[in-house]
DNA sequence: CTGAGTAGCGCC
DNA sequence: AGGGCGCTACTCAG
């Protein structure tokens, strides 16, 4: 594979062939030996050319693009009609590099040598405006081909089966994905959104005012504490006025008042839930987010520290289920929407060799399996049961069946206990392709400390232990996830033409979950291609480990009806 | 007036 | 009682 590094001479573009030795990435593969990166031949060129040298170099043969981002450089390349295959995101790269309790034990220089340039937060983007790319102003890209090069010394030093190199590869296939989804973006139907929101709230008001509906329920809640002013948009007004009613809360939270008696809740939690849908996902987000039929988010690979994706403006990652009724597909066209079932759960199988656990999820339901098998009685223990050890919980169902999953699935449950201990202590734990947890800063020890200085203390041990039990499994199944992604999009490439829009492309990521738009007849091919890429990215992360990834798949119209 | 912090709730 | 987020309006300090 050719490496070309992108990179700037005298403020202009310019493109360093690498040579680069070692094998592609895969679990396995271990690392090159050696220095291994050598510059070759650069070519100059001029600012405007750059989309079209780099369309000429990407067809001019297998090649992985070096820059410092893609939400940097791939843009104004999209902009321009210019797709590239691969890419090695170094900032992307760098933040898992740092990360990695490998690096450190292996005393690489990427792990020990003090925050530079490629460290800071990265500028703002530069987005292609009417087709001219507005440049924002940036630092000064510190050289891409010395960075390049630290990090496969880092890789040859402490990544002996090469799992971090197929972590930044995956890690760097998302962020072409998630440019290339916010180039094509979410279809999105602006009418359907609004009879949705007319249906629920009323008619649009005019700007300030409240929506009928909403209006209404305000009228039966003031009837109901006999009190004309409460304004139950104000949560600290509206726990006083509650308790002036004589109704026992201390917040206006939910799950609080869905414990108690009174006329007023049932009218009070669907005007909340009213409010919510009107300020976070109603009309003016309409008017913000949706532009010309498509739903454009900035995607945020790696934005979560497990690994998962973040999105920066749009609340991509937070659509509520009531308004995916307006994500409709073009005339001809349809989605496909896959789902991995269960999927974290089958991520601990995996990691943690639990063959039993295995044996649960294959061919079907993962918690039906463990029904079948007699662990547990309902899908409801084995859910709630599942996601407590995942989660940490103590309480409950899930405290309830853990015993039984505990002599059932020994391996699995041993790995996320070990995952929380190895927290409660304060060491880093790590994902199975090696991404590391941030470590906890230590308090300063105090002789002195009250008991309720040390019962605070072991209290927050404990929350950072389920936070790094959560970890290892959250941040593998990004990891999956990434991989699946990876691979789906290769095989849609296969599927499309040249114009990647003219073909089926991927439009929405959520953690277990993507949605690809697809001409109505390649969807069963593209449905069965969800499926292939859904092994392929067991296969990659866990080898012959006998875990079925499933899938729900469903072709629709409309992004509600697979749900 | 502005910005930081919080409450509450949507998603996984 | 549990893990991870982002967004909005409200609230309050400066």
């Amino acid at each position: 594979m050719d490496h070309v590094a992108l990179t700037a001479i005298d403020g202009a573009p310019a493109l360093v062939e690498l040579r680069v030795r070692g094998p592609e990435p895969s679990v396995g593969a271990g690392p090159a030996a050696g220095p291994e990166v050598e510059p070759g031949a650069t070519t100059r060129v001029a600012a405007d050319g750059l989309a079209e040298a780099v369309r000429r170099r990407e067809a001019a043969g297998p090649v992985r693009w070096v820059w410092e981002s893609s939400a940097r450089h791939y843009p104004p390349l999209l902009a321009a009609g210019v797709r590239v295959e691969r890419c090695h995101d170094l900032r992307l790269a760098r933040r898992i590099l740092r990360s990695a309790p490998a690096l450190r034990a292996a005393g690489s220089e990427l792990a020990t040598a003090p925050a530079d340039a490629w460290d800071a937060p990265a500028g703002p983007r530069a987005e292609p405006v009417g087709g001219a790319l507005f440049e924002l102003e940036a630092p000064a890209a510190p050289d891409p081909v010395a960075e390049f090069a630290r990090q496969r010394a880092a890789l040859a030093a402490a990544d002996a089966d090469g799992r971090l190199a197929l972590l930044l590869s995956a890690e760097s296939v998302g962020s072409l994905v998630a440019e290339e989804m916010r180039h094509a973006g979410l279809p999105w139907d602006a009418e359907r959104h609004d009879a949705i929101l007319t249906e629920l709230l009323g008619p649009r008001p005019p700007v300030g005012a409240r929506p009928a509906h909403m209006e209404e329920l305000v009228v039966r809640i003031r009837e109901a504490l006999d009190d004309p002013a409460v304004n139950p948009d104000s949560p600290v007004e509206l726990v006083k006025r509650l308790q002036n009613a004589g109704l026992a809360v201390r917040s206006t939270s939910r799950w609080e008042l869905k414990a108690i008696e009174h006329p007023v809740i049932a009218p009070l939690l669907e005007y909340k839930s009213l409010q919510r849908l009107h300020v976070a996902n109603g009309w003016h987000w309409v008017d913000e987010w949706v532009h010309g039929g498509r739903f454009r988010p900035v995607y945020v690979p790696g934005g979560v520290v497990t690994g998962r994706w973040a999105s920066d403006g749009g609340g991509a990652l937070q659509i509520p289920k009531a308004v995916r009724g307006a994500v409709v597909a073009d005339p001809g066209w349809s989605f496909v929407v896959a789902d991995a079932a269960q999927l974290e759960p089958r991520v601990l199988a995996a990691l943690s060799r639990d063959d039993a656990m295995a044996a649960a999820g294959r061919a079907q339901d993962l918690y039906t399996g463990m029904v079948d098998a007699g662990v547990v009685e309902t899908r409801e223990q084995a859910k709630y049961g599942m996601l407590g050890a995942i989660y940490g919980g103590t309480t409950g169902e899930s405290a309830r069946v853990l015993p039984r999953l505990r002599r059932a699935y020994p391996r699995a449950m041993a790995l996320v206990e070990e995952a929380a201990r190895a927290g409660e202590r304060g060491e880093a734990v790590a994902t199975h392709l090696g991404r590391g947890s941030p470590r906890l800063q230590a308090e300063d020890w105090d002789e002195t400390r009250s008991d309720a200085q040390i019962a605070r203390a072991q209290q927050d041990a404990r929350a950072w232990g389920r936070f790094t039990r959560n970890f290892v499994v959250q941040g593998t199944a990004a990891e999956w996830a990434l991989c699946w992604m990876g691979a789906l999009r290769r095989r849609l490439a296969e599927l499309g033409g040249a114009d990647p829009l003219a073909g089926p492309h991927l439009v929405f990521f959520l953690h277990d979950e993507l949605v690809v738009h697809s001409p109505a007849p390649l969807a069963e091919a593209v449905a069965a291609a969800t499926r292939e890429a859904a092994a392929e990215a067991g296969r990659l992360l866990f080898g012959a480990a006998p875990v079925e990834f499933a899938l729900s798949v469903a072709i629709v119209q409309r992004y509600a009806d697979a749900t």
